[in-house]
DNA sequence: GCGACAG
DNA sequence: ATCTTGTCGC
């Protein structure tokens, strides 16, 4: 597959270059919705072995709006980089990356697991891989890294502002009745609302969207033993 | 200086 | 994230 992938830059950096980087990036994200037609929705999870030396990277691709898997990939590297708040991009997306490029067909929308626009510089996650990757991408995750906001009502679909002063960062979002709620963010290309929409869409069950849930899965699966 | 802190 | 079994609740 070929992806529109923009001019990398080094990875292995000390936290203050990583910060740098990130405030720069930063300004390449879109904020608006520029994305086409989503007939394939990928979910992107991490998971280690080896004692954290190992990274797995996993990419499952569903189709939309039936939520039927379509693809799985998965990949390992050696980790590179520690996990340190705020810089959790450094450490996931290169392996991300590289598991993309590794699929069949490039998907329409990936849901990140982690933030997005609601980061301190307003590039996590799911904006580091939006903008590399050049496909439109959300912020999902289960916790809050900044921000404030008042709890959202207690039914699917009630969700609150996520601010950082003046400004709306993301949305604290319930995805299923009477559940803790979920941290949605703009990655790239996908505004706010539309970031909520398919969130919902996503997780019609359970408290986490379906594409989350399937790459959690292969990134956390053990190792079986192969025939053949 | 103290507390917070995606995965 | 990961180390780990049973257990409380809808």
């Amino acid at each position: 597959m070929n992806l529109p992938v923009t001019a990398a830059h080094p990875w292995v950096v000390s936290p203050a270059l990583a910060r740098g980087i990130q405030t720069e990036l930063a300004r390449e994200v879109i904020r608006e919705d520029r994305l086409g037609p989503v007939h394939r929705v990928a979910g992107v999870d991490i998971g280690f072995e080896a004692g954290g030396r190992t990274t797995r990277a996993a990419v499952a691709v569903l189709d939309f709006p039936a939520l039927t898997l379509r693809e799985r990939l998965l990949l390992k590297r050696p980790t590179r980089f520690p996990y340190i708040p705020g810089l959790l991009s450094f450490r996931e997306v290169p392996a991300l990356l590289e598991a993309l490029t590794g699929l069949r067909h490039a998907p329409d929308l990936i849901l990140c697991d982690g933030q997005g626009l609601a980061h301190p510089r307003r590039f996590g996650l799911a904006c580091h891989l939006g903008v590399l990757s050049g496909i439109p991408t959300i912020g999902v995750a289960k916790s809050r890294l900044i921000g404030n906001y008042q709890e959202p009502g207690p039914e699917r679909g009630d969700w609150s502002p996520l601010h950082d002063g003046d400004e709306v960062i993301g949305a604290v979002l319930r995805t299923r009745s009477r559940t803790r709620p979920l941290f949605v963010s703009i990655g790239h290309c996908v505004s706010l609302a539309t970031a909520i929409d398919y969130v919902l869409a996503c997780a019609p069950r359970y408290r986490l969207p379906e594409t989350t849930r399937a790459a959690h899965r292969l990134a956390s699966e053990k190792e079986t033993p192969q025939i053949g």
